[in-house]
DNA sequence: AGCACGCCGACT
DNA sequence: GTCGGCGTGCTC
């Protein structure tokens, strides 16, 4: 009996088998329907094999679907992502087949002539359509036009059946790209990492590099080299080229379309469904070279994935937390290494543990030093809050705020930066100190002054600002305490009455065109103080911008998160990056309360090496990633005792190993959300440690009921 | 994920 | 006496 294991849609762990109907041919990478219980499922096919009997009686396969069979190396990947983040293949599998599942695009429709037939009646309209359509086949409101007619006139030819109309199905097809296009003028670094990656895919074997290069120094120009090379000796050479945020698309795809004289296909949420359907026919038949896409793209079933360029690698942006939970740039280097492909890591600020990759000598090193044009990194200060303190309910210090007024003065542009959105992060009642949070959780309700609410940026919810403390009932005792971006705009502004300020964070610019706007405005010189968030933290030019002010550079340094200072240095520079970034020299002035930590050190002594070394001496002693891996099971529930006795159970049942120690189960970090509890247990273990494994036969000993929610994170980032 | 089977409260 | 609440378990 032959025998078919297939890949549903299931949160099951395995693939389920089918027998295969004499009838029914079906290879590995085959979409079939398969019934499930009651239903009809669409699956893939994974492995055919014979088998001589089962212990098992086996459904057969319904039938095998007409559309195209995933290719091998997809289904390799599918399985292998499965694996390693400890999620249903059948899941992982659903995500690949996602564009398949949109509406197909609406098939043309156009009039041609019917053979042998006449108008029985001839007028001068009519004659004018038949003139202007001769042989040919033309929409109909384009022939009305050519005929100078109204849409009456062809109707009434086709209901007389002189003209009839057809349908024809719109072709997925993107136009290729032309490496000749417009060739831009490289630096010899630029040149060398654009030779070095077209080598390495060249080669046809799996091939990882780090292109590092400060913010301007050309890193997409010189990827973009390496494309047009690739295209050039492979001209069916498919390329994925992910960024972190949807925002960033349009920018580079009319970057792509200048540089290749063809508009690449875009995958994200934000594309209409019947593009998309478009786009995953046209990859999976090798009718598309170019995707400019967010992390989901990863998973397009690629007919010829020859390099994957995974732009601002070091953004958090690319770790997916919910629903299935992965880490796209990882998963990048993984889908590289299962196709041959080549893989770029490009940033002007890698992440520790692609440093480290680069160190051991396992990814290439590409670095670009030199910048375009003259514009140098500014010059970077600290500002010891503990001598120049700012006055009560004030958060900008003497030092910065006479930096402020020189720049001002010189009619040069301000960015301050303050990674909390809103005017307070925390309301307190004077009378009985209650803390306001939202309902069901333990997060913060923000002060937005704009709105006039209280926000939880947690779960969305928010409320009028009440005139009495909910707690304990005192009139007017609500104070807002510490800095958002609104409040801090609102002391600029006091400080500097004639100064146009604004403010740049996802409450102000909740959409593209929101932002794109105000950072025209900016660039532009509308504006003379703009208060941001990390929204605006990266990938703009503002050339009369020269002062950088940090409100506070320690926000990120406290909170226990693994890569605090990590991504504290990453902000900063690119943060810092934006000042002076044409002509003028930029400065940035970083407030700080503890000027001798050394990651404020090194950002202060611009020196990235320095930085670098110190946190990974202290990640090495420590055995955390890269030296180590984590992994972080999350409980959730809405009922405690069930919550509290899994996570007992879980406690109880950990496998005894070596090298590999388990945390907890402690509250996580924010344990109540939307009514859930939630608790968290932490596994640390070194390198060369089969955590999966180790995960699969702790988890395999534990019953988890229904009423608790268990969620695996393998190499957690957010530690939320 | 659906869907069925299974034990305890208000109703034709 | 039943209809139905959703807790638990299974689906090749």
């Amino acid at each position: 009996m032959k025998v078919a294991s297939v890949l549903i849609p299931l949160p099951v762990p395995e693939a389920f088998d089918y027998e295969v109907p004499g009838p029914i041919e079906v290879v590995r990478g085959d979409q079939v329907a398969v019934p499930l219980g009651p239903r009809l499922l669409r699956g893939v096919v994974t492995e055919v094999r014979e088998t001589t009997g089962s212990n098992r009686r086996l459904k057969a396969i319904e039938a095998a679907l007409d559309d195209p069979p995933l290719p091998d190396r997809t289904v390799d990947f599918i399985e292998w992502a499965a694996r390693w983040t400890l999620s249903a293949p059948g899941e992982m599998a659903q995500t690949a087949l996602k564009g398949l599942r949109n509406p197909a695009p609406r098939p043309e429709r156009r009039v041609r002539r019917v053979e042998g037939r006449s108008p029985a009646r001839s007028t001068p309209a009519r004659e004018a359509v038949l003139a202007a359509l001769g042989d040919r086949s033309t929409p109909g409101p384009q022939l009305a036009r050519a005929a100078g007619v109204s849409s009456g006139v062809i109707k009434g030819l086709i209901d007389e059946g002189v003209l009839e109309v057809v349908e024809i199905a719109a072709v997925a097809a993107f136009d290729p790209p032309r490496p000749d296009h417009a060739r831009a003028d490289l630096n010899p670094d630029q040149a060398a990492a654009a030779t070095a990656i077209a080598d390495g895919a060249a080669t046809k074997a799996f091939s990882p590099f780090l292109l590092d290069g400060v913010t301007g120094s050309g890193k997409t120009e010189a990827y973009l080299e390496a494309v047009a090379r690739l295209l050039a000796a492979e001209p069916d050479a498919q390329i994925l080229i992910l960024l972190p945020e949807i925002a960033l698309t349009q920018a580079l795809i009319e970057r792509i379309a200048a540089r290749f004289g063809a508009t690449p296909a875009e995958w994200h949420s934000g594309v209409a469904p019947p593009a998309r359907r478009k786009v995953w026919e046209a990859v999976i038949a090798g009718r598309c070279n170019l995707v400019v896409g967010a992390r989901s793209a990863l998973f397009l079933p690629f007919a010829n994935l020859r390099l994957v360029v995974v732009d601002e690698e070091h953004d958090a942006s690319f770790k997916q937390e919910d629903g299935l939970v992965y880490h796209g740039r990882d998963l990048a280097v993984a889908r590289a290494r299962i196709e041959g492909a080549t893989v770029v890591l490009a940033s002007a600020t890698p992440s520790l543990e692609t440093l480290w990759n680069a160190h051991q000598g396992r990814y290439g090193w590409l670095k670009l030093k030199a910048r375009h044009g003259a514009a140098v990194l500014p010059d970077i200060a600290l500002i010891d809050l503990r001598q120049t303190p700012p006055e009560r309910d004030q958060w900008l210090s003497a030092p910065l705020r006479e930096a402020m007024a020189r720049t001002l003065e010189r009619r040069e542009q301000v960015l301050l930066f303050l990674n909390r959105r809103g005017y307070a992060p925390v309301v307190l009642c004077r009378a009985c100190g209650h803390r306001l949070t939202a309902p069901d959780t333990d997060s913060w309700l923000v002060e937005h002054r704009y709105t006039g609410r209280l926000v939880c940026h947690l779960t969305g919810f928010s409320m009028p600002r009440p005139k009495a403390c909910p707690h304990c009932g005192a009139e007017d005792s609500l104070v807002p305490v510490g800095p958002g971006v609104e409040r801090v705009e609102e002391e600029a502004k006091s400080l500097f009455p004639h100064a146009r300020t604004a403010v740049f964070s996802s409450d102000t610019a909740p959409d593209g065109r929101s932002a794109r706007a105000l950072i025209e405005a900016m660039a532009a010189g509308e504006i003379d103080i703009l208060v941001a968030t990390q929204a605006a933290a990266k990938g703009h030019n503002f050339p009369g911008l020269t002062l950088v002010g940090v409100v506070d550079a320690d926000l990120g340094l406290r909170g226990g998160d693994l890569r605090a200072a990590e991504r504290t240095f990453q902000l900063l520079t690119q943060a810092t990056g934006r000042a002076g970034r044409a002509d003028r020299p930029g400065r940035a002035l970083l407030q700080t309360w503890t000027p001798e930590h050394p990651v404020l050190q090194a950002l202060a002594a611009g020196d990235r090496d320095a930085f670098v070394e110190a946190e990974m001496a202290e990640r090495e002693l420590a055995s955390l990633p890269p030296f180590g891996r984590l992994a972080a099971l999350i409980l959730s529930s809405e009922n405690p005792d069930a919550l509290e006795k899994t996570a007992r159970a879980l406690a109880e049942a950990i496998p005894n190993a070596e090298r590999l120690e388990v945390y907890g189960p402690a509250d996580a970090p924010l344990a109540l959300v939307r009514g859930r509890r939630r608790k968290r247990l932490l596994v640390r273990a070194d390198r060369d440690v089969d955590l999966q494994g180790f995960l699969r036969a702790w988890l395999a000993r534990v019953k988890v009921p229904g009423s608790v929610r268990l969620s695996v994170d393998v190499d957690p980032y957010s530690f939320l």
